[in-house]
Parts: structure tokens; sequence; C-alpha cells
DNA sequence: GTTAGCACTCATCAGGGTCGAGTGCTAATT
DNA sequence: AATTAGCACTCGACCCTGATGAGTGCTAAC
């Protein structure tokens, strides 16, 4: 089912064309572009082919063709190799994002928003899970008379916090004592194994049950459990500049997909593990993009964590640049996060 | 410039109507509402009187009436006093935010949530300035070699943090000690003080200069200067929903005006101190509100912060409920976020 | 195998007619 | 004097129509 080098160049000037236009393209248009030295009535005996083929599709009887997806699956095989971003954009982007110092947030942040201004689609990007990350410190700060901040600080730099509840005498000095002993218990291990670890510290020493439960707890329930998913989305607006979301009711669509973040952040971390995968059209599971596109990537944070991040816009989006422009990234955020990350 | 008994309960009987339909009413329809015992005819001739008044105008020659800015403001004055929220939804909204204990982010985050979901307008709430905090402790947790996390907790709970750079050969109990210094130094002061007690500290001891150096820079560049405003939106798209919205370009308009949070922080704080304040139309500086209108409310947190809440949503808007949820959620928030501050 | 020619299709758009909601005015009623 | 009924008038919404033009498929010529 490999198509010959006249019907592969045809369908790729329809694309092309298709991708900037988003109007049908007709017989007439691809003949006039350079490098098809065919007639239009040539080019209509392969766009029939192509049609038959399942390659391209008419909107309408006298309308010119739209491609198909299968037909933009096959685009981005075949387009995958040959990247294209330019230099200064890299080194701005590069430069924009390295200007966070630290905080893994900002860097996420700073990411998403140069994803999005740089492809001027919607951008989306998880944060590494915290699950599998390991646990460097754990430090708690009094805040007021019978609560405190508890801090836990992991690798690549990555902060989570929970207020807790503390017993009502307890001094500052108490508690830097006991998050030196935690520190010392569980650092280089990651948030899943806490709870055993605790089951070995409640036996060996009696001290302080109770701050300790209460310690547990919290770990347990807002930095294990129900943490939400850290997700961060730039250009949100973006893809109304588009022809095909003035319909109202599929920009509203669109746009409360965002408003449920898990379901999102579900979505794109099942992209099978590949370095890039895309998903055109309705291999996308969610019915908000039925017709869009989704292209994630991952990257990674010191040897063990990931996270994802992704590009959505319209199925005509320009794949070359998109795939290139998120190949880059995923590189950047990469090398910002690992760099904060000594051995453990 | 007052209005009789009977216009007023004419204009009156158009709003409700405009509020619920956002199409322009006649004067058969406002004759046959309960209540208004009166023809068509004679509605015609007071809709007329108002229309000469500046209350009503008219879209086109034959279309019914729709009410002024003018009227809104009118009507939502004399409005203001009676209040409309049913108990068991008080109940609801006091429990789910409730629920969110301590950090002033989460609380924050469910108030705008369930404003935007018991209004079905767009919620913005504003965080309480930061820089009129008090700091309550100051500590930094070690995170790397040569890094440090740096935790400032102020009354109210509300917890700020940045990353620092520290000598490399820092220990645990050193920075704990340093810790325990500023806290001594800086407690019960506002951010905007930190600089001339700095100077004061530098002078009186030459201890660890560099180290102090460092906190001072973060703590005036990440704590007070260029802090980002922390405002939350809830409801982002629920003004779609709404016929005035079906036009995609002022839906972008809209959508865009929350990419530039500092902007609209701005907006909403100008409200000259008001308890409640509302802005109909034309009364809102930004353009992308002029057919908007904004109802903003102060809440407080202990004694000397404060912070903003705000509805935004079509003109026509139900008011009284808004006001009434508004005035609710104020004080929700305010006895929530300051049920945590006792004494500094 | 390629192309020119031609009849055919169909979305888009402007013009024109009808319909109905709503008005303003005037005259009749209370 | 206030209210109401009646009526002519206005104007947007809707539907139908025909013209236009982009684009197609087929056939015959090159």
């Amino acid at each position: 089912m490999i198509l010959d080098e006249r019907k592969a160049m045809i369908l790729k000037a329809i694309i092309d064309d298709y991708i900037i236009t988003a109007m049908p393209v007709g017989s007439r248009t691809v003949s006039r572009k350079k490098g098809v030295g065919f007639s239009p009535a040539t080019i209509r005996n392969e766009m029939s082919d192509l049609e038959e083929l399942g390659y391209l599709a008419q909107p309408h009887t006298s309308a010119g063709r739209v491609p198909s997806e299968k037909a933009y699956r096959l685009y981005v095989d075949s387009i995958l190799k040959s990247p294209e971003v330019n230099p200064e954009e890299k080194a701005h982007i590069e430069d924009y994002i390295s200007r966070r110092s630290g905080q893994v947030e900002d860097v996420i942040r700073a990411a998403a928003d140069m994803l999005a201004d740089a492809t001027q689609y919607t951008s989306v990007i998880v944060a590494p899970r915290i699950q599998s990350l390991r646990i460097k410190r754990v430090q708690m700060v009094p805040v007021d008379e019978g609560s405190a901040l508890m801090i836990v600080v992991t690798s690549a730099g990555i902060i989570k916090d929970a207020l807790i509840a503390i017993p009502n005498d307890m001094t500052s000095e108490n508690l830097f004592a006991i998050s030196e002993m935690l520190t010392r218990e569980l650092s280089n291990h990651t948030l899943a194994e806490v709870r055993q670890i605790f089951a070995r510290v409640f036996r060996d020493m009696s001290m302080n049950r109770r701050l300790l439960g209460g310690v547990m707890k919290a770990m347990e329930e807002k930095l294990v459990e129900d943490a939400p998913e850290d997700i961060v989305i730039g250009g949100t607006t973006k893809l109304l500049n588009y022809p095909e979301y003035s319909d109202i009711e599929k920009a509203k669509n669109f746009l409360t997909l965002f408003e449920n973040k898990d379901r999102l952040a579900a979505m794109l971390k099942n992209s099978g593990g590949m370095q890039i995968s895309i998903r055109i059209g309705n291999e996308n599971e969610m019915d908000a993009l039925k017709d869009c596109s989704l292209v994630t990537a991952t990257y990674r944070v010191g040897d063990y964590a990931s996270g994802t991040l992704g590009v959505i816009g319209p199925t005509r989006m320009n794949y070359r640049r998109v795939v290139s422009m998120m190949d880059f990234m995923g590189n950047v955020i990469s090398k910002m996060l690992s760099g904060n990350t000594n051995e453990v």
C-alpha cells in the first residue's frame, strides 16, 4: 500500500497547503505549485486515486480535497527525521528558561509558555511523578501554636510541603531534632516507600508517637495519595485563533478540557513510553480532541523520574516544527532540572 | 430625577426579564407579568418615558427595550440591601472550603471554584498583599550542595519560599542557628521593612556576611519586588455559556484577559476600598470588560492584611445573587484565614 | 501517458418577499 | 385625566431564488 513517488509528492503538496490555509485544496492550486510539472487534469486523476486509497476526502462534490487522518499519519511518519528549529530561536528559549533558577514549578511554567509561544498552539507540561522521587530532606518549620509546615525536599530539587498538626508544647529545637531524625531515616527512599519505613520507625522508638503519626498521615494524604497532578498549561487561548475553532461549541469543549487536570495528565502520560508520540484526530480517546492532534514527548529528571510535555493543535498543525520543537524543549527541561541534581 | 413607583416597577420588571432571557423586552411581555396590572399600551407610554430618561434603549425601531447601564446602576443600588442565598447552600460552601486545611493558596483556590460554581460566572480572587504581612518565622532548609530553600512564614499562615545560594560548607545545624537568629530579628516586622533591618544587622554582627547577603537579596528580589500577584481564577469558561459571548472575538478577548494576571489584579484592587463595589459595563477601564460587569469585595486576614475577590459576568448578571454570594464568601474566607492566626 | 475542453455540481452570496414582534399615535372608554 | 383599544408603520428574521465561481469527472485529442 505504498504510494508511488508522484502520488506522494501531490499528497504532500496538498497537506502543506492545507496546513496553511485550512481550506480544501483544488487541483489547480496544486498544479501551480513549483516542483509540480503537471496540469490540473493530471493532478485530478491522481487525486481521485488518492481519494480511493483513503488519503483524501471531499467535503462536498465540487469542493477541493482535504487530507484524511491517514494522510497526516503518513506525512508525519515520513517527516519525523528532519527537524527544523533555527539556532537563534533555540538560544532565546534556552536563555529564557535558564533564567528561572531552581524551583521545578518555575522551570515548567516557563517552558510551557515558551512552547506555546514558539508553536502558537496550546502546550501542556506534566511535572515528574512525585511518588518516584527520592527524598533528600524532611524539615518541619513551626507556623503557629499547634501547626507546622512540613517540607520534603526531593532529588531534582522538587519541593513539596504540607501543613500538619503538632503538639502544642513543641519547641522549634525539638522540631529540628525530629526533622534531622526523619531525614536520616527517609533520605534516599522514595515517597512511595514511606509507609513501610514508618512502620519500622514506630517500633524502634517510642518517642513522640503522636507527632510522628501526624507526619506520616500528612505524607500519605497530601504527598502520596491524592496529590493532584502538577500540570501546567500554556497558551490556552492560542487555538481560538484558528478557523477550526470559530465554532463556539467546539471552543468551549476544548477549553473545558483544561479544567480537569487529572484527566488531562492521565491522557498525556499514556503515550506508551515513546520518545515522541503523535496522536492525530480520532487516535485520541477524548472527545474534545477528536479533531485535534496531540504531540507528546518525555523529559527526564535525574536518572529515574520523568515527566511529559505535549502540544495540542488542529490536525493540520505544522508537525515538522512542532516535533522538532518538542524534541528540543524536552532536552532543555531535562538539562535544567537535572542540572540541580548532584548525586543523592 | 427619582422615578415614580410605577416607572420603577416597570423598569425592575424589564431588568428581571432581561437578566434571564438576554432578549429585548416588549410591552406585552411586561404587561403579562403578575403584579403589573396595566395593558401593553400603558406600559408603552411609560417605557417611552423611561427611554427618554436614559434608562432604556432600543436596539432598533421595532424591537423591545433593553436596560441601559444607568438602569442597572439604579437597580443595583436599590437592591444591595436584600441578600439572597439559601442556608443549605451556605452550609455546603462553608463545609467545602473549611475542608481545605491551612494553606492560603488552597483556601483561595477552593473559594474561587465555589464562587464560580455558585454564581455560574467567572470568579477571581487575589491573595493578600504580601508586603503588608508580618513575618513570623524564617527558616532555611538545605536542598543541595550550595543551595537552600528559604521559607518565610508570615502571619495568617501564608508561606513564601525561594531558593537561595549558600556557601558550600554550611551544615544544617549552622543553617538552623542562622534561621533562629533571623527569626528573632525579623519576626513581627513586615516584609517591606526587611531592608532596613538588614542594614542594622549587617553592622552589628560580622558573622556570615556572605550568607546574609544572599538571604537579603533573595528576600528583596523574590519576595518583595517582582513577586507576581497571587491570583486565582475560577470558572474561566463559564461565560462562554451566555449568548453575549457566542461571538468568538469577544470570547477570545475575554479569555486573554486572564493571561496577564498582574493587570487583572491591579484592576480588581482599585475598588476604592469599598466593601462591595460594582462596576457596570463602561465603568470598567479595561476594554475587554466594557460589556461585562465586575463585582468586587474585600476580605480581611487577621487585622492588617486584606485581599480582593471578584465576579465577572454579563452586564445583565443576577446582581442580587452575586452580591449576596460575594458578601457571604468574603466572610467565609476571612474566617478561614484569620482562624489560623492567633496573635503574633 | 498527458492534457484540453466541457458539462455538471454545489457552496456562497446578494436580492426580494413574507411574517411577526413591537412600536407610536389617535381616538374611544372609564 | 388616566387608561385602553385599534391601527398603521418599522424592521429584523427567515426563506426562497438566481447568479457566480471554484472545482470536479469524463471524453476525446495530442
